[in-house]
DNA sequence: AAATTATTTTAGCCTTGTCTAAATTTCTTT
DNA sequence: AAAGAAATTTAGACAAGGCTAAAATAATTT
């Protein structure tokens, strides 16, 4: 049995290395909110363990075994994300937060019962693919919304789910995963960029237009 | 927040304490599978907390801060028990084993919803009552089959869950909270006892009948 | 290329919750 | 009531996972 610790860190990792592709110590540091040294030293530990390879002040890589791991605890949080939401009505903004803390004790049998209750679901609330019970993935081709160009017709592919607020003013919108919407223009000086969905125009920050994911629609 | 293994032991002295009246360190040490030494310490940090009282050599008892505490985290145990056979049909010798872990990560928020969804149930799947919100709760009053005489129409009222095996023997007779049956006899020395349900005979031994409440059934 | 700055690692300490072994205290038996 | 047995506590150690301060290495600027 790992230790909740190992696989927030082993998470943490597989994470960032898929936004950043590289894995530094002070990007771990920051994104589970420990120290810098904290975090070298289970670095150490997990290297031990054979969950990661580290060469020392250059980065961390998963090991297959390591991504086996961190991938069965992403399939438990999407899992469990969806599964709030649908079965107990928790709104898409506050599914992250708890599915933090159920990651860690669901049980094998459990897992399968939430998959089978959602009809083995394939995208999370926030659009996030849900790793297969194997340790696959579907990797998707899409853009971030702050990378469109105006007059585009786009699909909600994902939302990133790291900050409650952004989600409510998109919610409030009516902006979630397949939605479509049409990108109006983007404001010079770093202003918001303009989309239009369900007849009305609405402002989105280039900042929270980088965590909004989006492919062409087919038109 | 408190810690899961202090509310582990809050837990284990409210039900030691309801069960044999008094609740020693070999008691908790049993019932937690830790040494007696371990207990001493944490009764230590318990009392520095005000959360239960302590004489040394002579027993521990909560304090009302304690209790209340203790009667939360029983609360959650007992809601997810339900939950997770009603919701998800989670068999009901094992829904003990999985609330162990879950009844410390549940928001007060999804207390809430779960106990909606439920529609407010005042038991569990084992027949135990579940705890108020306000930290109160009602006490029965019943009798072990062990000491119930022959001859006697009884309905039962709660299983201990304690042990899944006998659940399942349980299960497995339809021998559920709220089932009627009728005591046949009590076979001598220490023989088991024989109860009739559904027009059949089945023994229960003695050892399993002290885990099994019931109460005089009206006829 | 040297100096400065930023990142990473090492060293050493702390807290939590556990353990074993030994010392106390209480209980039981005779 | 004294001896032996059982229960409890104390003393001291350990593993996990965190921290700070200082040292080492890498990256950047001048």
């Amino acid at each position: 049995m790992l230790s909740q610790s190992i696989e927030d860190y082993l998470k943490a990792i597989y994470e960032v290395e898929s936004s950043e592709g590289k894995v530094s110590t002070s990007a771990l540091s920051e994104k589970l909110g420990v120290s810098p040294a904290s975090v070298t030293s289970m670095v150490k530990k997990l290297s031990e363990r054979k969950l990661i390879t580290h060469k020392r002040y250059q980065g961390v890589k998963l090991t297959p075994a390591g991504k086996k791991i961190a991938l069965e605890i992403i399939r438990h949080h999407r899992l469990v994300e969806l599964y709030l939401k649908e079965a107990l009505g928790v709104p898409w903004d506050q599914v992250h937060q708890e599915a933090e803390k159920w990651e860690h004790v669901l049980s094998e049998d459990l897992e399968d019962r939430i998959d089978k209750f959602l009809g083995y679901p394939v995208t999370d609330p926030h659009g996030s693919p849900i790793p297969r019970r194997d340790g696959t993935m579907i990797v998707r081709q899409c853009n971030a919304l702050v990378d469109v160009e105006p007059d585009t017709l786009v699909k909600v592919v994902e939302v990133s789910d790291h900050d409650p607020e952004l989600l409510r003013y998109l919610g409030g919108i009516g902006l979630y995963p397949e939605t479509e919407m049409t990108v109006v223009s983007k404001q010079p000086f770093k202003g918001p960029i303009i989309v239009e969905l369900t007849g009305k125009e609405h402002p989105i920050g280039r900042n929270a237009a980088k965590y909004i994911m989006v492919e062409k629609a087919r038109n």
